[in-house]
DNA sequence: TTCGTCATGTAATGGGTTACATGATTAC
DNA sequence: GTAATCATGTAACCCATTACATGACGAA
């Protein structure tokens, strides 16, 4: 009972946003798309599948091939509200940056300026820790040895990167200061560049 | 009953090293040495601080200060090896960046050659990562919308920096080509700098 | 015919979290 | 005297994992 999965719950939602499809599929696909942060084992997806189905947020249908049978889940309109409900939501605390990502992930699926509340968001929360981080390093003063204040500062130095690469999504976002469609055709250009 | 507590385990054990320290004392230290990647919440400390007890691993002393009771904990010599232990053994997959964070902080603990082998290790896992990230982008070919490229793109980014920190870190290490003392006086001075 | 991959699931375990309960001590 | 922080713990829950069980299908 009770909710089989956050992170994971909204990950299927997303992809299923797309297009229906049956739980294999959906397996890899996940492992595709969340592929270098986490990898998502069926001991869980299908658990979740479940209770998805259970909660009237996906509809199941039987796909008969020869004598094997798949099960193909397709969004519902209550699934599709859900899933707007939890991409607007800031992320459950404890897997902080794993939601942000996955988020990141189905953006093109949500209006523009819920994408800018989610950036903004995370920008605030890695200033914060930004912050924290800095005001305990002055606090201790060389109670450190010199692994773990390398550590901290290697840590430091990567959410400072991060905040920069949130400034340029956040200020490419708003160059394009116009639609709150979801999914608008070719809405998405100004992406921040490789170079 | 079973293993409470894996990275927990080891934070406190490696805490625990250096001096005998009661609970909450350990959980602010805690949460100042792990900082920015995790809060450890006493939920979790006092039952590991239970369990490690009943293993064996750590001694209890009762400190009655004034009317308070407060608990301090020292590390026995069974606990001693149990922390070398848990610090040779590879991340045990699912907290696999966390993991290398603490055992990276409590470096200073460790012989060299131990040290040498964690961080090989961990560049041989994130070489393994950025190679099956690039042979799936590949394979799909724009198969994704921007925003989902631009998060690999980005992750792609991230753990190449990673590895090259990682390299600075083996080259400095090998410069130091000496002493598999654990705490040796004075023997961390090479760190790659901020430059 | 055997091996890889497709396809769906259950059971047990792991490694944490928040919320709650309790009470002493210190600072204002 | 009241609020913050010190200090220790329990109970309930969360979100996932690995290992296991089962079986059909295609290719070598």
């Amino acid at each position: 009972m009770s909710r089989r999965g956050a992170i994971l719950e909204l990950a299927v939602l997303g992809l299923l946003h797309e297009q229906p499809l049956h739980g294999y599929e959906l397996g890899k696909r996940l492992n595709g798309v969340l592929g270098a942060f986490r990898v998502v084992s069926y001991g869980s997806l299908y658990p979740c599948l479940a209770n998805l189905s259970t909660k009237g947020f996906i509809s199941q249908e039987r796909d008969d091939v020869g004598r094997k049978t798949r099960i193909t889940y397709a969004l519902t309109t209550d699934g599709a509200q859900h899933f707007l409900t939890l991409m607007s939501q800031a992320a459950p605390s404890g897997s902080a940056d794993e939601h942000f990502d996955v988020q990141f992930a189905f953006f093109s699926r949500i209006s523009q300026d819920v994408r800018l509340r989610i950036l903004e968001g995370r920008r605030t929360k890695l200033e914060q820790r930004l912050d924290e981080s800095r005001a305990a390093a002055r606090a201790r003063r060389a109670r450190f040895d010199a692994y773990t204040a390398e550590l901290h500062r290697h840590g430091l130095e990567s959410t400072e990167r991060e905040v920069r690469w949130l400034n340029e999504l956040i200020h490419s976002e708003r160059g394009q200061h116009s639609g709150s469609h979801p999914s608008s055709p070719d809405g998405i250009s100004a992406m921040p560049g490789n170079s």
